[in-house]
DNA sequence: AATCATCCCAACCGCGAAGTA
DNA sequence: TTACTTCGCGGTTGGGATGAT
């Protein structure tokens, strides 16, 4: 008979994970494999529930992640263009980010998201008042929501990645909002113009979704890390048929060597 | 310096599918 | 076949950090 997860409440830890915790995983993932996450707890090594652990090693412990590491405009792009294709298969965007986790691009996705929802939002209280140049309090513009014109500034400081003060005259916001997701989408071919960015002809690709030229090798696809692996993917693999491969009980033997040095490190 | 708004991220929850006795 | 457990995913939340006023 199996035991369980919800049968013992009562000694369930939850909140931030400790250092003797982390170790306890580390070194169970080491013995075992990055799996039987429910022994861990059955086995009295932590009293955190199995799922618990399977996210502390996914998010935090698994080696070769990015942690703490703002993703890269590149990345951004990326993250963009799989989301217009496959929508929120956050694990399955991953998989085309080396060191990146589900939960860091779903969490990259919501804030940017939830900036440019403000920022529309801002707008067309703006626009409503009549004022003209509407300036948020912390507003980006909404190219800057999805962080690529301090990155492109950065990048290249010869060209102009101008600041784009836009203001809500200029926006017609009916053409700009309608997303399954967030309900934000941003009709292409609309009248849209935030400063002067309308020459851009990567500006839409910049601001949400698909690529401005799909066979220009800029917005090429990465192809993915690793493979999905059946179980991990099964809600897409049901849907397109895909196929299949492994994913980390597949890590090479020796992927543990880094792993007491990367918790270690800050 | 204090306050407020926003960002960022870790972690939890609910659900559905796969696995198993 | 069925009932139950385990796993993985997507959505959501809470709190600390940071920046603007």
């Amino acid at each position: 008979m199996k035991k369980t997860e919800a049968g013992k409440k009562e000694d369930i830890k939850k909140g931030p994970w400790k250092a003797e915790e982390d170790e306890v995983l580390i070194n169970h993932v080491k013995r075992y494999g990055p799996r039987d996450w429910s022994s861990i707890r059955s086995k009295g090594l932590l009293h955190r529930t199995g799922k618990s652990c399977r996210l502390r090693w996914v998010n935090k412990l698994r080696p070769n992640l990015k942690n703490g590491c703002k993703f890269s405009a590149e990345e951004e792009k990326t993250v963009i263009d799989l989301q217009s294709q496959f929508g929120n298969k956050w694990a399955r965007i991953a998989t085309y980010l080396p060191g990146r986790t589900d939960n860091d691009v779903k969490n990259f996705w919501s804030s940017r998201l939830k900036r440019l929802a403000r920022i529309l939002h801002n707008s067309s209280d703006a626009s409503s008042s009549s004022c003209l140049n509407p300036k948020p309090k912390k507003g980006k513009n909404v190219k800057q929501s999805f962080g690529l014109v301090e990155e492109e500034s950065k990048a290249s400081s010869s060209s102009c990645s101008k600041t784009l003060p836009y203001s809500s005259d200029q926006v017609d916001e009916e053409a700009l909002i309608r997303s399954p997701e967030l309900g934000i989408k941003l009709e292409h071919h609309q009248p849209f113009t935030f400063g002067t960015d309308l020459d851009d002809p990567n500006f839409f690709y910049d601001i949400l979704g698909g690529p401005v030229d799909s066979s220009d090798p800029l917005f090429a696809l990465p192809q993915p890390f690793f493979e999905p692996s059946p179980r991990r993917f099964r809600h897409v693999l049901k849907d397109d048929d895909e196929g299949s491969d492994v994913f980390l009980h597949d890590f090479p033997a020796d992927m543990f060597d880094q792993v007491d040095d990367q918790t270690r490190s800050p």
